[in-house]
DNA sequence: TCAAAATTTGAAATCGCTTTGAATGATCGC
DNA sequence: GCGATCATTCAAAGCGATTTCAAATTTTGA
């Protein structure tokens, strides 16, 4: 069913039934009627990649993923919020996975230049983010979720890292705990070292000096997690505290120090990041777990919208938010022993 | 950089340039390599939409979600390994995501109408599945990952889930295991009529009785795994041994075990279904966890190389696979104390 | 050597939509 | 009553690629 059929059909012509079904005001009202009835009755739907070529739209934003690794709890609860909000428009979400750095920028340049995209999404950026200038550079519109620093204003929601961090390592210190490890994330991107940041002015703060070997920076796996958390737990005076990236960080950290006989929100305490996974709720775990919390399924729908704002016309440089984090006490995090 | 520009460029037609780029014979070979080289050197990518339009390949393939929910880690891990396959296509995932049944189909009749995708995949059917009625009545093709009984012929790849539970119980019950808990997946999905029917079939083979109460179905949450456990164990007597769906549903049943005082590998087994997320590995599990295992990304994987195939031309009745799983024995399942 | 065949190129039609610019009738104001 | 205005409609020209069909050139074969 094209267009020029259902024109036939009603007996007009393309352009006065293309008029009445995009909302035209041209076009007498009784006739846009007799159209939109017909049109839904025969299921008519305007063949995409015409209605593409005619507009210059693609109706589509990008989603590019450094391996398929990436494509892991934090990003797919992400996406969710994402393709929640996108859900409502005619705009699709376009998954692309690539093997590495190389093989990403070709990805951006071959996207762009096919024009198979409106607008990019970038996602855990580095401190100066080569895909960031790529696009700026390519004139393409894009929204990152965190931040960045190459000098030129770029379109970005984030959430306040930085302060979520410090404030739950002045709580460990108000606490009395003077040996806090913190798990952070891949060194060099951004919000990993927005969170440095925080842990280190919490500790200036009250004067408690910082110890290398209290910090790692890995992925947030479950695996890796427990891997650190154990050696750290070996270290004496043992760490008192741990600050875990995430909620699979906590994980690995709770069966650490399980295997080391010891007790979690008695022997040692913990605040977790909580990116807020359905599948896994701080308050129903136990000991529940203290948490610095921001739903970043809540920052993907967030960052659609944002998307769909630029695409409407919306200047990237009026597009910047900064989220607070909660920080929600429960029974990790204690008094050391 | 349009196609006319490259041609302009080169002092060529369009219909040369064409051709030289896309690989027809009939072009003089030295003037395939200037063009070649002209075209990469100015960067030139053929407009997609316009491709599209031109050769009636819409270039994706469609995946649909019911809620921004069904988007957990068993898809993410599946989308994984469908990318993976795909980045070396020119053929894109579109993700889409709706709100219920009625939204769903209709986004299924959608896409085909407007003809944004050259087929789709489906995930999870139930034992008569509408979504595959529907796609089959509109003749677009598709590919299940997963089984369904309508009837008619679909194209599917699907893991030996029966076989897998069946050998699982079976072991448990030579370990001398009489109550044995299956947490199996909702209730209407084929790959969990499928467990289920293993599990009955040791059972009754063995002539144990079949409790109603010692059997859970849920979705694959680390939460209601622990409640489903819980509320297991208070029964008397108790059951000595678990069958869990995932390894979300494992971590919860984990939890139960401990939160009554129990140790996992000596007063209750357990046997879960991994499906190797890269973040979660029964090996290092503490004990480690005995599993059937089957990874769900190269599922995914090989599901893009059969729709790839379909859009090949190869007939739907030659594409089914059914893959066996691996029992794989560690520390979490042991006789009875 | 020269017609026939093979090789190489190009003009124009096509895909299905939107949109420009023109045309048609109806309505208005005086 | 009649030019001006308004409300509707339509034919045709894009959008940027592929592909059909024809033309130009070169090679072949007897």
């Amino acid at each position: 069913m094209r267009l020029k059929d259902l024109a036939e059909h009603l007996g007009l012509s393309q352009t006065t039934v293309s008029r009445a079904l995009n909302g035209y005001p041209e076009v007498n009202e009784a006739t846009r009627l007799r159209v939109a009835e017909t049109a839904a009755r025969l299921g008519y739907r305007p063949n995409a990649s015409a209605l593409r070529l005619a507009t210059g739209r693609a109706g589509a934003i990008g989603l590019v993923l450094r391996g398929a690794d990436e494509l892991g709890p934090h990003m797919s609860e992400f996406m969710a919020g994402m393709s929640g909000r996108m859900s409502t428009e005619e705009i699709d979400i376009l998954l692309i996975t690539v093997e590495n750095f190389q093989d990403e920028m070709a990805a951006y340049r071959r996207l762009a230049a096919s024009q198979k995209v409106d607008a990019f999404v970038l996602h855990s950026p580095t401190l100066k983010d080569a895909r960031a200038e790529l696009l700026l550079d390519l004139n393409i519109p894009f929204v990152m979720h965190g931040r960045t620093n190459i000098g030129q204003p770029v379109a970005w929601m984030d959430i306040d890292n930085t302060s979520a961090v410090e404030r739950a390592t002045s709580h460990l210190l108000d606490l009395g705990h003077r040996r806090i490890a913190l798990l952070n994330g891949v060194k060099g991107r951004t919000f990993a070292e927005h969170r440095e940041i925080g842990y280190l002015a919490a500790l200036s703060a009250r004067g408690v000096p910082f110890d290398a070997a209290l910090m790692g920076n890995s992925v947030f796996t479950d695996e890796v997690a427990f891997r650190m958390a154990q050696a750290m737990l070996e270290l004496r005076p043992r760490p008192t505290a741990f600050l875990a990236g995430s909620m699979m960080t906590a994980l690995g950290v709770f069966r650490a120090i399980r295997q080391a006989g010891l007790v979690l929100g008695k022997d040692v305490s913990m605040i977790a990041h909580d990116d807020v996974f359905p599948y896994l709720n701080a308050d129903n775990m136990y000991p529940t777990m203290s948490t610095t919390r921001s739903s970043i399924r809540q920052a993907g729908s967030r960052v659609a919208e944002l998307v769909l704002q630029m695409l409407g016309g919306k200047p990237l440089e009026d597009v910047h938010e900064l989220w607070p984090v909660e920080l929600v006490l429960r029974e990790s995090s204690r008094p050391p022993p």
